[in-house]
DNA sequence: ATGAAAGCGCTAACAC
DNA sequence: GTGTTAGCGCTTTCAT
């Protein structure tokens, strides 16, 4: 607490300007550059001077400035990321992701600059700025989607960046995702193994990568589970949203042969097939199985409490976060792809 | 797109290395100093120069470096903001909030620089690095709690910064804040001029200064209705979720003299008292009326799309940033609070 | 209207 | 080990 109250203003250092080097190197009656490598480079000062600039440093409250530093290195020790949003509805999952990755980005110490495109220019101008006046060092980006103007650009400029997510695109490039495949696939044999032999899917309209992987997903788990090919009455899709969940599942009951158990493509969608099968008078979890998918923080919370697909988001902010550096370092390896695995929580609903 | 090419690595000018103000300079054959001036205040310059100037600036792709610019201005035009979440659960509203506080800062010519906390140094010491290294101008703070003490800290160094939320701190500073309690009462408001009577309210625990809020705009609202007394029966309490709001209605719809209507505190528990009324046969819309708050992007997609009170948060964030920018700026009027009125946004539910 | 000098705060490179 | 010199890219003075 003490030391707090001089790192801005000290009464004895003039009121508002924080020390530089030269107030430190005055304060310990030694050159500048030798402070310089007293922070940076210890072991190349004799202790005694060390132990002399070091006391004026703490005395002080300095701290280098980062602008200077950062000027001299030609490095900005920031990446951007364009936050989602608006109108398209909110992902969810953001809130999450952001947070895993301001924590990986810290741990390599770098920091994470917010920015959205305004409505005048576009996408790719946006990120252009941001490399042309060095304010970034690289990005990582997301809801990539076929053929995004912003990875073939950035690509072809060499700036550093990886992606969340994988799209088709004819540019190499480095990106993380979280295999859906496999985890729908989990779901349908965690099922299986309940006793479900008819497990339906409620998934996206066809034309999303992600969500066609998830519906693969369904197929795959299915056959693995040796339970024959999937019946097509099966798979229902929607716009992502409760009332998807709610319709399919209605739907699903009035077949003739209605499933057992039910994947769907994202929580919000079992949310409301959850509150369709309480409609009917089925309770979920013991006459049917209900699967989510992102492991949204109101799963516990649901009646009964969701089992859901965690995505790894830690994992994938710091593998984001190692790609990117590498890259931002120059050593740019061949661009890379790396799937991480998704995690079934199993709770009462299934 | 021509333009684009230039901006990092031209074949011309040696790869990989922006032109910088001397390479302008060189080109257009006058010193430095008139090419700054081009940029920054172009009427001192002779317009037969500017052109050439520009043109050289044009044919480089010539954009100012940030980290130099903001170096010797003393300034980052940067905001830090401490995302929260991990294991808070995350806010729903969270992402609608950087956007829009991301969206208004872009306007004012800054970036939202995000940051957490680490394990081991306490809140304070994030924010304390940050000023001193001189990485940001200043904080938006969110999510404050009685006594915060990141808030008493800056304030007393002098750090500008601004609140989104009231909290009881004996220290003055700026805030912006949602008035939840008319929010709530205008709800009431809405429900009565619908003919119901018995309005109840469901929300957090006591103790929180925006649950508390929440729940006297319930009473107000009734009194201003002239519904009299509020029945202390009708308001339940619980922790944020879908399933208090599952179980409160259970209970209200119990009592000898059920509700006809609901208020809740957010929409997680409006989903949960949704899929309530669905079970018991109780049809929310017609026979009883449900309000939500935050409207969240799901609120229209829930059976029935939810009436639900929304936060002008495009206004938060443009106000936020304004306080914030005039704090910056030196100009350092007395703390000031500014309290914004949400909007009923009137769905099927009610 | 333009240029020369100086410096923002820091560190790499080289001297001593 | 430590100090000196130089410069990152930019924008202020202040001359001219």
């Amino acid at each position: 607490m003490a030391r707090h109250g001089r790192l801005i203003t000290s009464p004895r250092h003039g009121a508002g300007r924080a020390p530089t080097v030269n107030d430190v190197a005055e304060a310990a009656a030694v050159s500048r550059q030798t402070v310089s490598n007293v922070v940076n480079s210890p072991e190349r000062v004799h202790p005694q001077t060390r132990a002399r600039v070091q006391a004026a440093i703490d005395d002080l409250g300095y701290r280098p400035n980062r602008m200077a530093r950062n000027l001299q290195a030609r490095a900005s020790r920031l990446v951007g990321y364009r936050i989602p949003g608006g109108s398209s509805g909110g992902n969810p999952l953001l809130d999450r992701f952001l947070h895993a990755l301001t924590e990986a980005a810290r741990a390599d110490g770098y920091h994470l600059l917010l920015f959205t495109p305004d409505d005048e220019r576009d996408e790719v101008d946006a990120h252009a700025d941001l490399v042309a006046t060095g304010t970034v060092d690289g990005f990582v980006l997301s809801e990539t989607d076929y053929g995004d103007s912003r990875v073939s650009w950035l690509s072809e400029r060499g700036v550093p960046f990886v992606v969340f997510g994988r799209t088709n695109i004819d540019v190499p490039y480095s990106w993380v995702d979280v295999d859906g495949r496999t985890g729908v696939a989990s779901a349908v044999a965690h099922l299986a193994a309940r006793g479900h032999r008819r497990i339906a899917f409620i998934g996206w309209p066809e034309g999303s990568a992600t969500g066609d992987r998830r519906a693969e997903g369904w197929v795959t788990g299915l056959t693995d589970a040796g339970l024959g090919a999937p019946d097509p009455a099966l798979c229902v899709r929607g716009e992502d949203g409760p009332r998807t969940g709610a319709e399919a599942l209605d739907h699903l009951l009035r077949l003739a042969d209605p499933p057992t158990a039910v994947v769907t493509a994202s929580d919000l969608i079992a949310i409301g097939a959850l509150a369709a099968a309480r409609t009917r008078g089925v309770e979920a979890g013991a006459a049917l199985g209900v699967v989510g998918f992102d492991d949204s923080p109101v799963a516990p919370h649901l009646l009964p409490p969701l089992t859901s697909i965690r995505q790894p988001l830690e994992q994938v902010g710091r593998t984001i976060v190692g790609l990117l550096t590498a890259r931002i370092a120059g050593a740019a390896p061949d661009p890379d792809g790396v799937l991480l695995t998704p995690e079934l929580v199993v709770r009462q609903s299934s």
